[in-house]
DNA sequence: CATGAATGAGTATTCATTCAT
DNA sequence: AATGAATGAATACTCATTCAT
C-alpha cells in the first residue's frame, strides 16, 4: 500500500527530470548543458537526480527513448487518423515522410538532437524507432499484400526504415544549402519505397 | 630551392599528426584522446601541433577529410579495376557495398569511426563522399542509360548514397546483434538502387 | 534559523580564501600563485575556489577591496584613539604618515603588495581608500577651518591623497638604495599637505 | 674598421625591435603583445630578437628607458623653446604640466602604458623622469632663489616630482569617470609645488 | 529520501625561449 | 649572425559525481 504512491512520486520525478533535460537542451543546446543545469530547472536538487538516474548517460538514453515513444505515438496517431490502411503506399508514405519532416522543423528540441546528433545516443533512439515502424508496416502489408514473403519484408524494411530516417535528417542538417525541396525529398523517398516493396507485378 | 624542403617538411608533419590523431583515436577511442596523446604519438611536442592545426576541432576536421580521401580512391581504383561500366548496375552496385563494408571491417581507424560517430564531425566526411560516389555514378548513367533524365538522377542519387552509406554504417554498428547477413544487406541495398534508378521500361 | 549557519559558512569560506589568497601572495610572490596554490593553502579544493570566485581576478579584486578596508579602519582606530580633531593638522598628517609607512613595514603581505603593484589590480585598493580619507579629512576641516570652501577642498585632497600615498609606495619601492629617512619623507609630505591646504592667513 | 659597421647594425637593430616594440604593445596592448608579433612587426627573426634582448623582460625594460628618454628630451625642448627661466614657478609648472597630460593623450603608446601599468616595470621609466626633472629643476632654483637651501631642495622635489606623476597619471586612468577638468588639476598641482617650495618669504 | 556544498581529475591551449641549420 | 621550427612547462577553469547532514 505504501509503495505504489512511492512509485508513483518516483515517476513523476523521473518524468520531471526527463522534461527538464528536454528543456534544457532545446534552449541551451547539448554543449552548455549540465546535470546542474537539468536539477535546476527540474526544481529538483542536483543530488536527487542522481537518486534516480546513476549518471548524465542515462538521463539522455531515457531522454532519446522517451523522444522515440512520443514519435511513435504521434505518428500512430496520425496514420490512424488518416486511416492510412485505406490509401496505396506510395501516397501513405509521402505523406508520412512530410509529416514527420514538419514535425521536427516545429519542434525546438528535434532541431537541436540533429544538429548534435554527434554526441548524443541516437540509438537509443533510432531502434525503437525502427522497431515500430516495422510494427505498423506489417499489418499494412498484411492488409495490402496478404501473400507477401514475410522474411524478405523485415530485411527491406529495416533498409528503407534506416535509409528514410537519415536520409531526412541529413536533410535537415544542411538544409538551407540545399536546393531540393522537402516536397521532392518525399517524393523521392516515397518512391523509393514502393520501388523495393511493391514492385509492379 | 629552399622552399621546396620546408614545405616537405610541413607536409610531413601533417601527415604524421593525422596519422597520430587516426592511429591515438583507434587505439584509445576518441573519448580518451586528447591533444596531448596525439602529439605524443606522433613524437612531436604539443606546441608543434598547435603550429598545424589551431585547435583539436580543426584536427579531427582534416582527418575526417583526409579519410574521406582515401575511401574514394579506394573505391574509384576498384571500381576502375573492376571495369565496372561494363557490368549491370546491380552488379557493380552489389560488389562496391560488399567492398565497402569488407573495407571497413578490416580498418581498426573505421571501426572506431563507426562506434564514435557520436561526437565525430561526420559531415567533413561524409559530404566529399557524398560528391565523389555522385561523379562516379554519373558517368555510369550516362554510359547506360543516355536518354536518362538528369535533374532526377540528381535526386535521386543524393538519396540512394545517403541511403546506403547510413543503413550500412547503422548495420555496422549493431552488427553482433543483427541476423541479417551481410550479403543479404548487400542484395537489398543494391535492389533499393535498381529499383529506384532503373525500374523496368 | 538554518540559513543563518549557511550563510556563516558561505563568509567563513570566502575569508579563508581570502586570507589564504594573501599568504600564497606573500610567500611565493604574485608571479607564482596559481588559483590551485591558493586553493591548496586554503585546504579546499579548486572546485570550491570556484563556486565562490568567478575567476582569478574576482579573487585578487575581492582581496584588495579587504586590505583596504583593513586599512582604512586600522587607521580610523588609530585617529580616533589619537583624538585627531584636537591636533593641528601638520601633526596629525606627519602622524598618520608615520603610522602608514610602519604599517606597511610591517605587514609582509603589504610588502608584496608593494612590490608587484605591477600586477595587481590596485585601482581596487586605492579607490575606497582615496574615498575613506577624503571623509576622514573632511569633518576635520569642518572643525578647524569652518568656512573652508568645500569644492577646493575635495580637489586638494583628491590631489593630495593620491600624492601622499604614491610618494610613499614609491619611497618604500626604492627604500633601500634611498637616503632619505622616513622621518624627512613624512617630514615633506605633511609639510607638503599643510603649505597646499591651510595657507597662512 | 669593421667594428663600426656592426655597432651601427647592431644599434640599427635594437632600435628596429624597439620601435616594433612600442608599435605593438600600441596596437594590441601589453595583453595581446607576444614576442613573435613584437619580431614580426619588426620584420627580423625572433631569434634575432633574441640575440639582441635576453628576454621579454630587457625588451620592456629598454623600451621604458627609451621612452623616459624621449619624455625628458620633449620636455626639455619644451621647456627652453618657452625660456621657462623667465617666467614665474607657478605658471611653468602649470603650463610643463598641461603639456604632459596633452603629450600622453596624443600619444597611444602612452596611453597603453598608463592602462596597463600594472603589468609593466614602471620604474624603468619613473626613475630616470624623477632624475630628470630634478636636474631641470635645479637650475631653474639657483636662478630664482640663490639662497635656496638645495639639501631641502633634493627632498622636496623628489616628492613633488612623485606626487605630480601620479597624481597625473591616476587621474588619466579613472579619467572618463572624473568630473574634474584638466585645467583644475594642473592648477592645484601647480598650487602644490608652489606652496611647498616657494613660501612666501 | 532530499539536499547542495564540496570535490578534483582532467584538458586545451599559450608563448617565451632554444638551437640546429 | 640570422633563421624559425620546435619545444614543453605551466595554468585557469569545468562539471559529473559524491556524501555528510
Amino acid at each position: 500500500m505504501r509503495k505504489i504512491p512511492k512509485q508513483k512520486r518516483s515517476r513523476e520525478m523521473v518524468e520531471r527530470l526527463l522534461e527538464a533535460t528536454a528543456a534544457t537542451l532545446a534552449e541551451r543546446g547539448l554543449e552548455d548543458t549540465t546535470t546542474n543545469h537539468i536539477a535546476d530547472t527540474a526544481g529538483v536538487s542536483i543530488g536527487s537526480l542522481y537518486q534516480y538516474f546513476p549518471d548524465k548517460e542515462a538521463l539522455l538514453d531515457a531522454l532519446m527513448e522517451r523522444i522515440s515513444d512520443k514519435i511513435s505515438s504521434s505518428f500512430r496517431e496520425h496514420a490512424t487518423k488518416l486511416e492510412y490502411v485505406n490509401f496505396d503506399l506510395k501516397t501513405v508514405a509521402n505523406y508520412l515522410i512530410l509529416y514527420g519532416i514538419d514535425a521536427i522543423k516545429t519542434d525546438p528540441l528535434a532541431q537541436e538532437i540533429i544538429n548534435s546528433w554527434n554526441s548524443l545516443p541516437l540509438e537509443k533512439l533510432l531502434d525503437p524507432l525502427e522497431k515500430f515502424f516495422l510494427s505498423m508496416a506489417q499489418p499494412y502489408f498484411v492488409h495490402h499484400y496478404q501473400d507477401y514473403p514475410i522474411q524478405h519484408l523485415e530485411g527491406k524494411l529495416y533498409v528503407l526504415i534506416n535509409s528514410t530516417l537519415f536520409t531526412v535528417v541529413r536533410y535537415l542538417q544542411s538544409e538551407p544549402n540545399t536546393t531540393m525541396s522537402e516536397r521532392k525529398l518525399a517524393h523521392i523517398l516515397s518512391d523509393m519505397i514502393v520501388a523495393l516493396l511493391a514492385p509492379q507485378p
